[in-house]
DNA sequence: TCACAGAATGAACACGTTTTCATTTCTCGT
DNA sequence: ACGAGAAATGAAAACGTGTTCATTCTGTGA
């Protein structure tokens, strides 16, 4: 019955609950974690002389001995784009509700990847990563996580086959893009759009490349003439500044594939505003991701949905899974696409 | 010369490098922390090596016995929300910059705060914690944090009085919104506005009932009538209902000042597209938060500009100073509003 | 040459957990 | 009542670093 110290300086210690609790520091330490045998009452007991105490197991010093840090690291070129910060959005509520949290980096805005940032991300022992900078390959990613095994983006279908062989252990997202392009590509065909113009995103990114190399692919296949190509960056700016010079300097086109729904809004503001055009009736524009801003009014784009929380389950699941099992061969979740028709083509 | 360790297992220790190259480990620790003596030349081999060996001092080792985690905790109910999304962006580049990273949670989207989850935050061992959810007082917020001071944002105009006096240890962003509202309402008036609209954000958000409470003391001062307020929630959908009921059922208005830009473009789509009335002609809208999208052709909405690298770079001085006074009494800074003229006044 | 201050150095400790491992206590079938 | 297996328990050893303190080295002025 010492009870001697009554203001607990900073932060209560698992040596605080214990004594409290008349019980070895080791017991605290089980009744805070699930799978270890302890009598249920002291369980109890040790628990709500914890949460009187404002007890919580500290992370840095569990995260030493465990190996464990429960931190994900997330890589982003921009969190203000849409795309980006509704997945950040999905992934950390998802990632809370299992116990981990989202550490954020941001890196180049030109979707290139940065070295010196992967090895600043490394000292804080992320137990996972996730790079939306899409060029990096696994194996590069490896040499900066040391026990964590890097998840992979891949685009299987039109992808350059310079990935396959002789990478680390790694887990895969599959996406597949043919299902929607190849939709929005018969919408079109189907309106009588004989130019179609093809507005690129980011030029190093994985995503742009593969979404480009589809919509080639499956325009040949339907017998219709390459797009013309205008280069943006995933950006509302460059979008709108692309698309004007793609009608004043270049051959204008009468529907217009944006590589995201971001570009597609500069491109229908720089159509409606710039150019005088109308949209759908002279030019119709299709986007890719589906994001919320989509149905906003004075847009109501056609797009092919990404589904977001699709992504993000499978992504938590390919965490989850490695996680509980470090050493086995490498996980695939597969996604796929689809065109949402809203007003822009129409 | 007993380099029998070939290949290090995981991680690289300091141990390893201290090994390697003939140093004791302390050297080491000394090495990657400035302000300590060791040989120069000693510093430059021991770093050298540290690189071949990939190595980097563990970061949860070294905040158990710093007491520095070097994370900043980020409370946020919505990331995607543009405003959020572009002061995140901002953050995490500024704190990336001065070693630190952002540690993102994600709270109910109401603007409510959620013990439980600082509690979950509070294990994470956040150096600083920066809440947008604006309800929270400095009292409950620093009674979820050990050793960090709490900042608070402050509406120091306009306010009610409730949270003066005994409040615990805490620093202040002021946010002076008098300026900004006091131009948009003169623009307003001067282009000969009758009945302006409050369009609201969650009720919940201390920035909105500031926002309210400056707009209805500036009308006052000049002479109008109170604004008839229409309830949203931050969120485009909740403001083009608003905005329908308002002149559906409501008295209609002949200008509308809505809590937020994202607000403000859920008010223009429902006037134009809904009710098919022209913005400007028929109804000025103003919004306030100037984000990036507030440019967009088809909004081009006149707004309350709020600087947010100037609120970011306050945010920064703040934690910062804080982190080199531990014990030092209330920081301050203040920041000013003015008004952004586009389109949508006249 | 001597004394002395200051820089450089390393041994030992501290940080707060989880994890082994050996020991003790409980439970149940005979 | 007894033994065996399971469950519960606590002592001690990690985990990888920063920090203190006493010691050794270095250079300077008298």
């Amino acid at each position: 019955m010492t009870d001697t110290e009554q203001a607990p300086r900073g932060r209560a210690t698992a040596e605080m609950v214990a004594a409290r609790a008349q019980v070895s520091r080791v017991a605290v330490s089980r009744a805070f974690n699930p799978h270890t045998s302890l009598k249920p009452e002291k369980r109890e007991l040790i628990l709500k002389i914890a949460q009187e105490l404002n007890y919580t197991p500290d992370r840095a010093a569990r995260a030493l001995v465990s190996g464990r840090s429960h931190l994900v690291g997330v890589i982003v070129p921009d969190v203000c784009s849409h795309w980006e910060s509704q997945e950040i959005d999905a992934l950390t509520t998802a990632l809370q509700a299992e116990g981990f949290a989202t550490l954020l980096f941001k890196t180049r805005t030109d979707y290139s990847m940065d070295e010196q940032l992967l090895a600043y991300m490394r000292g804080f022992n992320p137990d996972s990563v996730i790079a939306f900078v899409e060029n990096v390959k696994p194996h590069t990613l490896a040499r900066f996580l040391d026990r964590a095994v890097p998840i992979y983006i891949h685009y299987p279908q039109a992808e350059l086959a310079d990935d396959a062989g002789d990478e680390p252990l790694h887990d895969r997202l599959n996406v597949l893009q043919r299902d929607g392009v190849e939709q929005a590509v018969a919408l079109l065909q189907g309106f009588g759009a004989k130019r179609i113009a093809y507005l690129s995103g980011a030029e190093k990114s994985r995503a742009n490349g593969a979404r480009e190399r589809m919509l080639r692919q499956v325009m040949a296949e339907r017998g219709l003439a390459p797009p013309v190509v205008a280069r943006g960056d995933f950006s509302y700016d460059a979008a709108y500044q692309a698309t004007i010079d793609l009608f004043r300097v270049g051959e204008g086109a009468d529907a217009i594939f944006a590589a995201n729904d971001v570009g597609a809004f500069g491109v229908i503001d720089a159509l409606r505003h710039e150019l005088k055009l109308r949209v759908p009736e002279d030019v119709k524009v299709i986007g890719f991701d589906d994001i919320a801003q989509s149905h906003w009014k004075s847009y109501n784009l056609t797009t092919v949905k990404f589904d977001l929380d699709e992504r993000v389950r499978a992504l938590v699941r390919l965490i989850l899974r490695r996680l509980n099992n470090p050493d086995a061969p490498g996980f695939q979740e597969t996604l796929n696409t689809r065109l949402v028709v809203r007003g822009t083509v129409g």
